[in-house]
DNA sequence: TGACTCAGTCAACACTATGTTGATAGCTTG
DNA sequence: CAAGCTATCAACATAGTGTTGACTGAGTCA
């Protein structure tokens, strides 16, 4: 059935798309991407060692890819898709209650990340310096802050959560400290973070920030 | 009065310190790179821009830095230094109130770090690349969240605060959430956040976090 | 079947930036 | 005034990026 997995939302850049043996070269420079990055940073990894990883020569990796840069967000794109995918199942599977909404859904997002630690960690590296991957990131950061924001105003119109701050501004401050702690967590940055635990802290504080009291964590 | 502003903390790397001409090239070298950095990002200035911006050639430039990287490190831990003093201040003036102290000591922090936004962007974008800023930023972090956790338990004990997650964990979560909605927020990259009133929302998901309630957050 | 096209490939080149060497010019100090 | 240190830079070596132009081989179709 072709997996038309959604990663149509990546346009092929810079390959004219359709033959054979080309196909099996981008997935593997991006394999060997992934791979590449699990020990040392893009800055450190040489379009030439992505292309040897690949079995061809430098010049041939320009013919798939523009920059080592486009190779991540190619795998960036993938990775969100794969986060969209996910959480929408979890979402099927939960029930109706606003708080376990939330919780499934933030715990499908923190799984599929974690699950592409190397990745992320670079992608965020990409998000100062590189323009595609802040425009990348800051439509999905919009897409969990705008859904965060519906929540929150539907909640507050139910009276069940209290006035407060602007929904938007708590909204875009949870998002992107989960953001943030997810990363710490995934880098080891900061041994004290429990990867098992992180999750739990973080739905507390959304629970207090939002409803200003604590709604049930567990799973 | 040699102003021992606290930066004997930055050992001058590459340079055996003491006659005169040669700090103010230093001194220049520091200036010119903030100010370039206000309009691109520091992988777009060569060393050749930092020196020709302190009026000498590249090779003197490394005479005085090992690198651009190290001129910004060195740019960080005065401004590191300066928030620490105006922090100082802050709470020499405020009250014993544990609020207010959080409320105080945060908004000297981010007044701090806003006044050098390009310096604070750049920090954040080497803090995944290089190694000295990350540990030196990590340094910075432990302090905050050291006197994060000091105030949580404290009020917890004093039955102010009631129970919830490790308080290391909730004052980890709380000030990475701080450190990247400031930096959101000082680059203009969401522009529904209120530069103004970024702070007061940030300090309310303080307050319902630590106090599962709010406090007076307003000045 | 033979001329044409086109995906795929790479050696060689041009360019840019980094960091190093070695030589030199000028204080300053005993 | 010679020894020693600070400060300086032309020239070099190196590493990485991105581009050009030419070659190959598989399919196409007149």
């Amino acid at each position: 059935m072709n997996a038309p997995t959604g990663s149509e939302v990546y346009l092929p850049r810079g390959r004219r798309a359709r033959k054979p043996s080309g196909d099996d070269r981008e997935r593997d420079i991006l394999i060997t991407a992934e791979r590449l990055l699990e020990h040392r940073s893009l800055h450190d990894i040489s379009v030439d060692d992505l292309a040897r990883g690949a079995g061809i020569s430098r010049p041939t990796f320009y013919f798939y890819f523009p920059s080592k840069e486009a190779v991540v967000l190619s795998l960036l794109d993938r990775v969100v898709e794969e986060a969209r995918a996910n959480r929408a199942a979890a979402l099927e599977r939960a029930g109706d209650d606003a708080w376990e909404i939330w919780r499934d859904g933030l715990r499908a997002i923190h799984d599929t990340f974690r699950s592409h630690k190397a990745l992320s960690r670079t992608a965020a590296q990409l998000f100062a310096e590189n323009p595609e991957v802040r425009s990348v990131w800051s439509v999905v950061m919009e897409g969990f802050v705008g859904d965060t924001v519906a929540g929150i105003e539907s909640e507050r119109a139910r009276g069940a959560a209290p006035d407060g701050p602007p929904a938007r501004e708590l909204a875009i401050a949870l998002n992107w400290m989960n953001e943030r702690v997810f990363l710490a967590s995934f880098t080891g940055q900061d041994p004290s973070i429990d990867e098992e635990r992180v999750l739990d802290t973080l739905l507390t504080i959304w629970s207090r920030a939002i409803y200003a009291e604590d709604r049930l964590a567990g799973a």
